[in-house]
DNA sequence: TTGAAAGCGCTAACAT
DNA sequence: ATGTTAGCGCTTTCAA
């Protein structure tokens, strides 16, 4: 026995009990028109009793848009995702606009599917978020609306790409090695068919190469974004390079492993061997022992940028091409400037 | 200079092309009607050739409902509502419903400015999801739209909430303990104050009980649900009670600190002392040495479960009160069960 | 088999 | 100062 909900309130409701045309109510509502103070807040207090609120349907089809936004993940939603979305909806909701979240678990036909139900919907703009640097073909050509691709780039160089600046990060944990008095460096580091592995290896690497020096070890020692690999490519690291005063890591994971692996051998952190992360993931870089210096790809801010450059682009002021968010680097113990 | 985004196509459009009415272009789109075959598909293929996606808030206008659901976060989004958002989303997606995602930030002053505009936006049903089984109160009384609970539980009885069955969990983790053969068996979980851990604990506690057993130790060891307390605890808990056999912890968390701690005191894990976690926090409980047993709340079935009931209440047949979902023992080396 | 017209809720231009 | 009307894009009678 399905009861049909009643109809939310509309302006008609609210203009017959304030005694007013649906035009006058209209005004009101809006602050529009010349009314008599009176009226409005006869009106006011009419919409008030009524808890109406203007349907953004109706609102939408005159208007033309929607002020709505679709959000497509081609990755599901990883952990990198979370602050990049959440950085998104906060810009556009200071915009009043609202976000459609579609998870689009790497799967083509899915993509798809959101992307013909947000054109349905009407929406302003698009926002396609990765976890990977690394570009890939345009989610589809010549929509009708804008694009912005976050954390993920497209291959099309007129599509507007914003990624964290990954070279960057990597010359920000050399320089502050460098800067503690470290000298024999090493870089532990995840697979080398990742682009950011390789910006952040080569950040790092320039880094050294102006202060005189050069990578502790056989070079950049790429395996898998995991601890274990942290653990191995530890044993591995000491045994090419026993003086080795400092590890930059590629992830917080790896390093977690490998600050697990060198306490196990017997070594300080920070005294005999500084160490850095990359990614500022709180929950693991403060549980390390000690907490762990890291770098902060700073996502939430990349997703808010990435919602301006959209809003710019529903405005007629389309950007194009790649955009690099600056990182942040965050110390703690490991690195042993705090106490 | 502002360039003007072109409209995109209407069925007027569609119509012209196909040289015929609106109305009749309506029915050929929508199967309906009595048509000529050529007729039909003379209109689908000039909807094809423009690229012609319906308004939906047109549609949306004229049915009375947009097909839409709001997800508000009361907490943010964090590790455990992901999960959530995503079995709520891919229930709904399936359902042709659109999901707006709100981060609602432990701020009651963003809630209420989301639920206006969800209520603007005439969504068809709202889910709020919270991190904590406690019940706190309705997000706002009377909504003129359906509205569940998802891993957080509403006061008012007459509404739907959908919790994880801690209680259930705590049971499955102390039946596997006793199963593979412990019986000195210690529990280290979170703060007392949070329901979470109480339920959890009682679970354990009634299974022991029932197998003739006890808890280990003082009883339940309460701290923070922080890796550092797990390894705090282990060794309070090896100090009271040296002979323990297993440990349930009340998380993963909690447990990687316990492992730590157990390997750092020389204990073999599961050959001297059996461990089992909460969570399945996969990339922690996999990194964990060895692998960790723990127990999977379901929370993607968990949401899926909450936007089944959400879309039952918007057909008119609202459920009641507190659903509990079951939980899933995920079975690793930590037991010793697998080799 | 097809076309014309009304109406969903709202705003803006035009009348009064 | 207020009311009336048209129209946004679509579906659904009803008429031809």
């Amino acid at each position: 026995m399905s009861t049909l909900r009643r109809p939310q309130t509309t302006i008609a409701d609210v203009a017959a009990l304030a005694e007013v045309s649906v035009g006058t109510a209209s005004k009101a509502l809006n602050g529009r028109g010349q009314l008599r103070q009176e009226t409005r807040e006869r009106v006011l207090a009419a919409a008030q009793r009524l808890a109406f609120y203007p349907n953004a349907m109706a609102r939408g089809l005159l208007e033309g848009r929607s002020y709505t936004v679709g959000l497509i993940t081609t990755d599901s939603f990883g952990r990198f995702t979370i602050p990049i979305m959440l950085g998104v909806e906060d810009a556009l909701a200071a915009g009043q606009i609202s976000v459609f979240m579609c998870d689009g678990r790497d799967d083509v036909i899915r993509e798809q599917h959101y992307i013909r139900t947000l054109l349905a919907r009407r929406v302003d703009g698009i926002v396609i978020t990765g976890r990977r640097a690394d570009p890939r073909p345009p989610i589809a050509a010549d929509l009708p609306v804008p694009v912005v691709y976050a954390m993920t780039q497209s291959t099309n160089p007129e599509d507007c790409s914003v990624a964290p600046d990954d070279e960057g990060g990597g010359r920000q944990a050399a320089q502050h090695l460098v800067a503690v008095g470290r000298s024999r460096i090493g870089h532990i580091t995840g697979p080398e068919r990742f682009l950011a592995a390789r910006l952040r290896a080569k950040g790092a690497q320039a880094t050294l190469a102006a202060a005189g020096l050069t990578l502790a070890g056989p070079g950049p020692l790429h395996g898998e974004w995991s601890e274990e690999w942290g653990r191995q490519a530890a044993h591995i690291l000491l045994r090419a390079e026993p003086g080795v005063d400092a590890i930059f890591c590629g992830s917080d994971q790896i390093a977690r492993g490998t600050a697990d692996a060198l306490r196990e051998s017997g070594r300080r952190i920070p005294e005999d061997i500084a160490l850095v992360g990359y990614d500022n993931w709180e929950i693991l870089a403060t549980a390390c022992r000690p907490p762990l210096t890291t770098v902060d790809a700073n996502l939430s801010q990349l997703g808010r940028f990435a919602a301006e450059q959209l809003l710019e682009a529903i405005a007629g002021r389309p950007a194009h091409g790649l955009h690099r968010a600056p990182t942040r680097l965050v110390v703690r113990q490991s690195t042993g400037v705090q106490s």
